[in-house]
DNA sequence: GCCAACGTTGGC
DNA sequence: GCCAACGTTGGC
């Protein structure tokens, strides 16, 4: 069992979307980043990930659950799709995504201004200066300790 | 709006 | 294969 975390613009795809989402649960594609594709490919069923809004207030708002381990993203195949792209063929599909379903949704989200004052979290990825990696991995420990601080209020 | 960090592109 | 130029991300 392996920790994720899944960054989006809340604008472009929110809490709010995936909250009427049917199922509660989309596939997360659009990805286009040879690193986080891979991440994506190494995701297993009944993974958990952050939910995490970049943007204007930066926060962690929930948990999903890996549901549909990395299938080819067709909509890289969709030539008027924003995330067309003609190096992937259906033949030949050059980039994944996994579905995840809504796991839970944080009565209080965890906004990035509270993580970051916790010392325990310096060395996560997400908080690292300059991370633009919007599928990151997330240790076991990282995961918990956030979990509690969620949980806890 | 600014700017640092990073990935990608393309000339050589 | 190097690297400068450029575009994008994302916190502040």
């Amino acid at each position: 069992m392996q920790y994720w975390l899944f960054k989006t613009e809340p604008h472009c795809f929110g809490i709010e979307d995936l909250k009427k989402a049917k199922n509660q649960t989309t596939s997360w594609d659009g990805v286009r980043n040879y690193q986080a594709r891979n991440f994506m490919k190494a995701m297993k069923c009944g993974d958990l990930g952050f939910f995490y809004h970049s943007g204007k207030n930066p926060e962690i708002i929930g948990v999903v659950e890996i549901v549909k381990e990395a299938y080819p993203d067709h909509f890289a195949w969709d030539m008027f799709n924003e995330h067309f792209d003609a190096k992937s063929t259906p033949e030949k599909p050059l980039w994944f995504m996994v579905d995840v379903k809504l796991a839970e949704e944080f009565k209080e989200p965890l906004s990035r201004k509270r993580l970051s004052a916790e010392l325990a979290l310096a060395d996560m990825e997400l908080m690292k200066k300059g991370s633009r990696l919007s599928v990151q991995p997330v240790s076991k420990e990282h995961f918990d300790y956030i979990m509690k601080i969620a949980l806890h209020k």
